[in-house]
DNA sequence: TGTACATCAGTGAACGCGCGTTCACTGATGTAC
DNA sequence: TGTACATCAGTGAACGCGCGTTCACTGATGTAC
């Protein structure tokens, strides 16, 4: 844990590490209160008081490492998305992603989406900027699958919450209740969930279609 | 805030008004680190060593007010059920009603579904005993529905399972991400989500009946 | 009926802990003359 | 080329805080004789 002093315009460099720190920690622990300022001082191997040459305070640290979550969670999403064969099949590797993501990264997760968190409450803007980048992602892969067919053309803001609203019902109730006795695996109740809704869509506008003409 | 001294044999006395002070203080500050040992004795008028006459320990009191939360909010998704002109309805009713306790008390839904909680964790048979009410109910709820012929007839647990992920869906992302455009409000989205689910499950059966001859 | 005693509901003061943050500083590095 | 000086990356010690919990105690209430 060795530390080599930063050179003259190297500053820099420190805050990069005191974000990947903290994030390892928070990661690797798998609780929120183990991501101390000290806890991450510690880890990179610099005194606490180092941390506030390059963070306001410990909210503004944590929320550049938010940022950062929704970065790679984005970019999951749409590695896993690249691999599909058909826009159907795109949204189900998209939520079967999303889901595993929250379940490998439980407390990055939690921090997310499941905190009440003021200090990213207020920061509302940015946090909307950069989590909202997986969320427009997901309306052009609806609209991708609308368009192509296999979904039935309606508000595609409407259709994507109700899909975030799903997968994040399998992520977060996994994580919260982990001793309960879930029968199937995430993969599975993604795949249940979702494809009823979906086929519920499809019927819906059948019906609706077939009443018309 | 002036609390007469229990007489002899009504010791038991405290302990249930450190119970409801420690639920008034989660529920009315929805904060869930201001409830701490010293603001529920401070609420109750009594010193905080007193807290350790009825409690091992501050994880035992969290979960006797866990118990308690989960008792109500068994108790309320069944009044709402009790109103239901149908088993369809009923369904829709528990859902808005789940939903609805969620928002209403955010920091007690936090605890009872957001948690990693090892406290909880480690209590796991109790907590399944009175969280598993409501659950039980609500399969019982779906059961009926299939009796009646307004849902297929299918695996109930996991049909269960899937509803609950849809309301849990939607309430904690409610509460955990406040700040985000929602559109419409939580009975809406309750009722979207929920209404192609269940469209989707009979589409399916519908399908496979027809293509078995 | 009176008194000694056990019991019971609480109190008061203190413990050690980890936390976020502040403040005055140090010492190496580059720059100006 | 040498030296004075500004700058910059960090340090060390301390602050006040609220926390869960412990421990020896007090004083009212009931019981036994």
């Amino acid at each position: 844990l060795k530390r080599t002093r930063a050179k003259r315009g190297e500053g820099e460099r420190l805050r990069a590490e005191i974000i990947a720190a903290a994030t390892t920690l928070l990661l690797d622990t798998g609780a929120a209160n183990a991501v101390s300022i000290r806890a991450i001082a510690d880890a990179v191997g610099v005194t606490p008081p180092s941390i506030y040459l390059h963070f306001a305070d410990k909210t503004q640290l944590l929320y550049a490492v938010c940022e950062e979550q929704f970065r790679q969670l984005d970019e999951v999403i749409e590695a896993a998305a690249r691999g599909a064969t058909d826009p159907k099949d795109a949204l189900q590797r998209r939520a079967r992603a999303y889901v595993r993501f929250g379940l490998e990264h439980p407390e990055a997760y939690r921090i997310l989406f499941m905190q009440p968190i003021d200090e990213l409450h207020d920061k509302v803007n940015h946090e909307q900027a950069a989590g909202s980048d997986s969320f427009v992602h997901l309306v052009g892969a609806i609209e991708a699958a609308m368009n192509a067919g296999v979904l039935p053309t309606l508000d595609s803001t409407r259709v994507a919450i109700d899909l975030w609203v799903c997968v994040h019902g399998v992520a977060s109730l996994l994580i919260g209740v982990p001793s309960f006795p879930w029968v199937d695996d995430a993969d599975a109740m993604v795949d249940s969930v979702l494809g009823a809704y979906c086929e519920g869509l499809a019927a819906r506008a059948a019906a609706a279609s077939a009443s018309r003409g």
